[in-house]
DNA sequence: TGGAAAATATTGAATATTCAACGATTCCCG
DNA sequence: CGGGAATCGTTGAATATTCAATATTTTCCA
């Protein structure tokens, strides 16, 4: 018996996620590149906008990168001055990060860039769909975890 | 006036795209581990499960990937006797993939591998949001290309 | 209380990715 | 036809990421 065909790549949610993903963070990163600033950068910035410290270990979490490789990236922030650490007095373990003033004002810069993109998905996607796409992707992830 | 608070980094679609693919990624690696394949050489080797010789620059586009990394990881590959070059005739220009036996058993063991991901996740998820989600996201890369 | 175990962040080495430049081949048009 | 421009894939250097190991501090419980 002739072997069937598998389903092809394009028709796997993994594939699909990785494509849109891909197309949209390099739209992103296109609009970003004026400020020469990666996409995440513009996440730890943004999660550091609320002015309250945050420990490197929710950092990694909130901006979807490893240990590590925040720290390095973290590392660079703090030579361009756009983030600081403290060392965190309730548990000394610890490392707070605070987006200094510089990084306060490119922040405003990168969101307004981010909701440009965003109102352009909007308008040539539909209101509609990228809401529902929104909702659907919200509640995969928390299936996920 | 008080500057208004924006809207968070958990509500753009760019970020709700890159957790959901960093999350099924994460979740197709642990399978693929005990093959000890990266997502990337399982989509490198199912668009050569055709059987036709694929060039590089085909490829790099239905993986993903940009040319000099797939050109590294191809490297690994044929290392480890997945695939092979062959130069194409028409264009000499080209190299054309192409799976080995090796591979294309591979191949099969980490279909299945990836199909009982699918699976499990349209079981936790539902089969309609799983439709649906795939649907708005063809549609998104349609829009977005 | 003392000390082993856990949590937190960083480091250094190994690995992978990216960018720019290159070599080879083909295309195109004057 | 001839030769400049475009296409295709690879390479090497620069950069970034990851893994494992480490240092520090805190937690826990015997």
């Amino acid at each position: 018996m002739a072997k069937s065909p598998s389903k092809p790549i394009t028709e796997h949610l993994a594939y699909l996620l990785a494509q849109a993903n891909r197309e949209i963070n390099r739209q992103l990163d296109a609009r970003f590149r004026k400020e020469g600033v990666p996409v995440e950068q513009w996440r730890i910035l943004k999660v550091l906008s609320d002015g309250k410290g945050h420990s490197m270990g929710e950092l990694a979490e909130a901006v979807l990168l490893n240990h590590p490789t925040l720290t390095k990236m973290v590392d660079r922030m703090v030579s361009d001055a756009l983030v600081y650490r403290v060392q965190d007095a309730e548990d000394r373990r610890k490392v707070l990060m605070f987006s200094s003033d510089r990084g306060k004002a490119l922040t405003q810069r990168l969101n307004s860039l981010a909701l440009s993109q965003e109102a352009f998905i909007a308008e040539n996607y539909g209101n509609k769909a990228t809401a529902d796409l929104k909702r659907l992707l919200e509640s995969l992830i928390e299936k996920a975890n």
